[in-house]
DNA sequence: GCTTTTCATTATGAATGCAAAATGCATTAC
DNA sequence: GTAATGCATTTTGCATTCATAATGAAAAGC
């Protein structure tokens, strides 16, 4: 007696969704997963599982099985019989991500401008739009949203889910970086101005240079998220 | 009272590696893909824990955890409290995969040829030499591997370990797709011919040539692979 | 005084137990 | 005869428990 309302099967109640139930191992493996990003387990931190689970107010179960999904996505490291830390995101490894970063996005650039419709390309264009006006007001973490979000979305375009997933799943890991915090204002304009390029080669639906002009992108953006983490490191040691 | 070595904190004696201690977990996780990709896990198929837990001797918390990380890998899917199922690979998600396996390795065709020792060289060049011999033989298994080897090794020479990371995870998953089961004579022989190519846009370390090359050829890998799934599917429906 | 050893405490790895959900089957109503 | 309902069984999700390894502190040896 499942109490659902699955027992008339005529087409046109399809919209009763069925009802929100979330495992609680997939609720502690985002909630994890968000304390890692947020940097509240900072990187290098030992992840004591005891007081995890006070926090989430779960047992060890589904804590541990969620400890190991984020160890497979690469942000925990399982150390055996001591538990979990918190990897860190060493400068080497920020640049290998925005080098594979680099590479895929430049081909969903190329494959979005193949499959791009119009009103997308005004949903890209009026997410440009909010950017740059958040460019304007100096609005650091607007700006980087924005940004983001086009990004992510030109990837969504290009039609490849498993592109997609990789790709998401490195921008998340990527996230540690928060290299948008010391951007300078000229790298800063810099990037709005690459940002214009790549809106202008999309309504264009010039493939190549669009992935030319991402790959660039990239690698700009790398260089900043690079010497960000080398300052932090450095302030370790 | 660990009964390890350790004791002895001189330099010299760090050949004595740290004894294998594999966890229960890990052990399980890579039997259990050994079993979906063996097929002997079919996909679509239920996964009933009680089973498995018979079959590895285990009791069932090991297995669910292991469970959880293959769904993280996208090798068996989650049904809220019905267990899990093994993925199916449709042809789309396979060409999907192809498509950012090409990507993939036409990058790091170009990083190879940038940073690629004459050992290396050297190395590549043997292992094609053993699956041209393959070829010759008729041996489809001995090839496929061969191939895989030539595949991965320069990846692994690209040198980056986040692209290698991905790019293996990305083969597993291919592998289940058995295309090397039905290669025709023909596109056998002219996947021969893409190699003796590549192996020589390597020797000249020609990265665009080289880029372009194996881009070329995962796409044509791809098309027999898809031709494969839609075959296998044809059976089943 | 410093190192080493021993022991108690704590945390982790894995198994078991229990409640809730799903599945299959028999019965009943139509 | 068919479809729906109720019930027993099985399976899953999570908590708890138990055994073992790691950690830290006190005591013994040098």
């Amino acid at each position: 007696m499942s109490g659902n309302v699955q027992s008339a099967p005529e087409p046109g109640i399809r919209s009763t969704v069925p009802i929100r139930r979330v495992s609680l191992h997939d609720e502690v493996v985002a909630r994890l997963r968000e304390l890692v990003l947020e940097g509240q387990l900072a990187p290098g931190m030992r992840v004591p599982e005891k007081m995890l689970c006070e926090r989430f107010g779960v047992s060890r179960t589904p804590l541990r099985e969620a400890l190991k999904v984020l160890a497979a996505e690469g942000l925990v490291r399982l150390l055996p019989n001591r538990g979990a830390e918190v990897t860190r995101l060493t400068p080497k490894e920020a640049e290998e991500m925005f080098a594979v970063m680099a590479v895929l996005e430049a081909a969903a650039g190329e494959a979005a401008c193949r499959r791009i419709r119009d009103s997308e390309i005004e949903e890209i264009r009026a997410l440009h739009a909010r950017m740059v006006e958040r460019y304007h007001a100096g609005d650091r973490p607007g700006y980087f949203d924005l940004n983001q979000a086009i990004h992510r979305r030109i990837v969504e375009i290009a039609g490849n889910s498993v592109l997609t997933g990789i790709y998401n799943s490195l921008a998340v890991r990527i996230r540690r970086a928060r290299y948008a915090a010391n951007l300078s204002p000229a790298r800063w304009d810099e990037a709005v101005r690459e940002h214009e390029a790549i809106l202008a080669a999309l309504v264009a639906r010039d493939g190549a240079t669009l992935a030319r002009l991402m790959a660039d992108h990239l690698r700009h953006k790398a260089q900043a998220a690079v010497a960000t983490l080398r300052d932090e490191q450095g302030e370790l040691s």
